[in-house]
RNA sequence: GCCGGAGUAGCUCAGCUGGUAGAGCACCUGUCUUGUAAACAGGAGGUCAGGGGUUCGAGACCCCUCUCCGGCUCCA
């Protein structure tokens, strides 16, 4: 008997029945039977897909088979990543006596283990070096990973021999979610040296490809991420095929780390924090400059799309969050203050005060849809160990907005939203990630209204041909939502703009309009906020610019440099003609060497330096040093440029392509 | 909020097993009058996050609080 598997170049190879991985592995070549880590085996015909298998088991006939090495890329650097758990594991065992394992996953840029340590032992990065030891010595025996497929009923028996707890709860689940029709039948095992886990595969024949591998945090993480359940211990790692791999990998690790937002912001002087108003960002002037920029791009694009934009209180009578339902929802995480006696509430969301609005005038079904924008300010308690920098913060602008529009209109204006925010995001080079998000547990308004909701949003994404990803259960109290995502420096997922929409609130606040039938109808609301907050987006923004912003975002876009101070006043007329202009320019007329104020210009990151001194000061003319790019003096495009000419181009750049007037015709949305 | 780590001059950091606080840059003053990434000299600057404790003596050790960092949970 033989069987037959398919290559990946199309060929089949013919085995003995029983043949394994390796086998198929050896059958082809050698050199390959010694590079073979894994093989992915997918079936067509019996609805398999591809599944990465041990080389020691038996090969399906009629399957195809891919041999996975080291050069197979993210599948087989998930492979040894996985095995480095497993030695993790196997070496924080031999090191603590009653450590209790729980799980251990290979992630995006690594793996981590979570371990429950006996009370009073805790484990910090100190304690990295002499478990990295004991890791090592695991992988110089090359133990092997053997597989064996036990009975549930036997695996269970031996971790709780072992008061392995954890592992018996994932074997009792593992039983009780199976299909009923199918029960459990086998469980499987894998061993590597002392170390035993339950463990559904697959991994490298042994441990001795884990050679280049580097613990590098330890982090608490809740049990099956339940925040009521017990804090283990995570150890989160890395490993590569080589050194060089890994170095390179520590050294992006490192460049992202330059470009953190927190960073920069020192650096350049944009904001800062204080112990005073934790999660409150002070925006100096430099930092403003650009909230100022974007701030302008969005009110004019908001004015080009219907929006109209209003201002709104921060503090409100209690009865309001009682009766948008935020009271009952929202409470803990909101600041309250008692005003002569009266309890009152900083706003947590604009939708209440804007809702204030609408109600303030009869509306007819000719207004709608009524778009009202704001660069709202809320406040939200958001618990102390989750504020990060400009990202997670407790004083939030949000670049809100909502529509009150009918049913009919509902569609079509998310499609609006959706194509409005992809402009933006677009201006900017951002490629951001979509999530429609679905009832939560905790939330008002019937199961019809949800119904409603969730496929209007699916309806318009699908309209828009836009790829998402499902995320049941994590939409708004009052419904659901389609959020954008984007990834900071080191590759942490923060939302930014989010659509939502809403049957509730207007049901809650009693909107109405009339309609065509004389009749009273119930407007739509949808709760917009396309960059999310101006916080979050400017830090988005800092790293993915590293700090060098465009011209028209750039705080400084220009700074003038005298060589001397006999050119002081020189260089002073050359900034004043650039500021009549509207230019944000500067003068560096410190009596410093201009190696100094260029090196501390080329620091700021300024655009534009110019450099004057005698030829310039006679010539009428600026010598551009662009940044990043050194300058030359008699060459190069920078020298003798008039201030004329400079302008012009400067005028060219002061603001984003998206703020020039244009046709109609070229609007995005 | 939870687990772990950290907090020394404006910034970046040093400070041995406890013996009484230091560097570079920035800042101020003076000299120099500068041509494309750091002129030279001098000076000033610290309740070592805050509070309590141990000790003859604490920046170092212990406890509490605050803030920050890495995660987890949460995130309208």
């Amino acid at each position: 008997m033989s069987i037959t598997v398919t290559l990946p170049d199309g060929k089949p190879l013919e085995l003995p029945d029983g043949a394994t991985g390796a086998d198929a592995a050896a059958a082809i070549g050698p050199g390959l039977a010694r590079a073979a880590l894994a093989i992915e085996v997918s079936h067509p015909e019996a609805g398999e897909e591809g599944e990465v298998r041990d080389l020691a088991r038996a090969l399906p006939d009629g399957a195809r088979v891919s041999i996975i090495t080291a050069k197979s890329g993210e599948k087989a650097l998930e492979l040894i990543r996985h095995d480095a758990a497993h030695v993790l594991a196997a070496a924080v065992m031999d090191l603590y006596d009653g450590v209790k394992i729980s799980i251990g996953p290979a992630i995006a840029e690594g793996f981590y283990y979570d371990f429950e340590f006996p009370d009073g032992t805790a484990v910090s990065e100190a304690d990295f070096p002499r478990i990295e030891e004991r890791m090592r010595e695991h992988i110089k025996a090359a133990e092997t990973f053997q597989r064996r497929d036990v009975s549930p009923a036997e695996a269970r028996e031996r971790f709780v021999a072992e008061r392995q707890d954890y592992k018996v709860e994932l074997i009792d689940d593992l039983v009780a979610s199976a299909d009923p029709a199918h029960p459990l039948k086998t469980v499987s095992l894998y061993t590597n040296g002392p170390f035993t886990d339950l463990c559904r595969g697959p991994h490298a024949p042994t441990t001795q490809t884990v050679s280049a591998f580097k613990l590098g945090s330890v982090a608490g993480a809740y049990w099956r991420g339940d925040s009521d359940r017990t804090m283990l211990t995570r150890i989160y790692g890395t490993a590569f095929f080589s050194k060089k791999e890994l170095a390179e990998h520590e050294e992006r690790l490192e460049q992202a780390r330059a470009r953190d937002h927190r960073k920069l912001g020192r650096e350049l002087d944009l904001f800062m924090f204080s112990e005073l108003s934790p999660g409150s960002p002070f925006w100096k002037p430099a930092g403003l400059a650009i909230w100022n920029a974007l701030s302008e791009l969005w009110r004019s694009e908001n004015r080009r799309r219907g929006y109209r934009e209003v201002k709104t209180p921060i503090l409100f009578d209690v009865e309001l969050f009682k009766q948008s339902g935020h009271w009952d929802t929202y409470r803990d995480h909101m600041y309250f203050t008692d005003v002569e006696d009266r309890p009152m509430g900083l706003k947590p969301m604009n939708c209440p005060a804007h809702i204030q609005i609408y109600k303030d005038a009869r509306r007819s079904y000719r207004d709608l849809p009524i778009r009202y924008s704001e660069a709202g300010l809320v406040h939200r308690h958001e618990p102390s160990g989750t504020l990060h920098g400009l990202m997670r913060v407790r004083h939030i602008t949000q670049d809100d907005a909502h529509i009150f529009c009918t049913e009919e209109q509902v569609q079509q204006e998310v499609v609006q939203c959706l194509r409005f925010g992809f402009f933006l995001y677009e201006l900017f080079g951002f490629e951001p990630r979509l999530e429609l998000s679905t009832r939560p547990e905790k939330r008002i308004g019937s199961e019809e209204m949800w119904d409603r909701a969730e496929g209007a949003l699916a309806g318009a994404l699908e309209a828009e041909g836009l790829n998402y990803e499902l995320n049941p259960g994590d939409g708004a109290f009052y419904g659901p939502k389609i959020d954008l995502h984007m990834t900071d420096s080191i590759g942490r997922s923060w939302q930014l703009g989010t659509v939502q929409l809403d049957y509730s609130m207007p049901e809650r606040f009693d909107l109405l309009y009339t309609g065509a039938d004389n009749g009273e109808h119930r407007p739509v609301m949808i709760h917009r906020a396309l960059m999310g907050s101006f916080e979050r987006f400017i830090g988005i923004l800092i790293e993915h610019y590293a700090g060098e912003f465009p011209v028209w975002l750039a705080p400084v876009q220009a700074i003038v440099l005298p060589v001397s101070d006999r050119f002081n006043d020189y260089a002073a007329s050359v900034r004043d003609r650039l500021l009549d202009e509207q230019a944000r320019v500067e003068l560096d007329d410190r009596n410093e060497s201009i190696g100094r104020k260029i090196r501390e210009a080329e620091l700021r990151k300024i655009p534009y330096m110019l450099v004057v001194g005698e030829r310039e000061a006679g010539e009428g003319t600026v010598a551009v040093r662009t940044h990043g790019a050194a300058g030359e003096r008699g060459g190069g495009e920078g020298e003798g440029v008039s201030v004329e000419q400079f302008s012009e181009r400067l005028l060219g750049e002061l603001y984003s392509s998206a703020l020039k007037p244009r046709k109609s015709s070229e609007r995005h949305a």
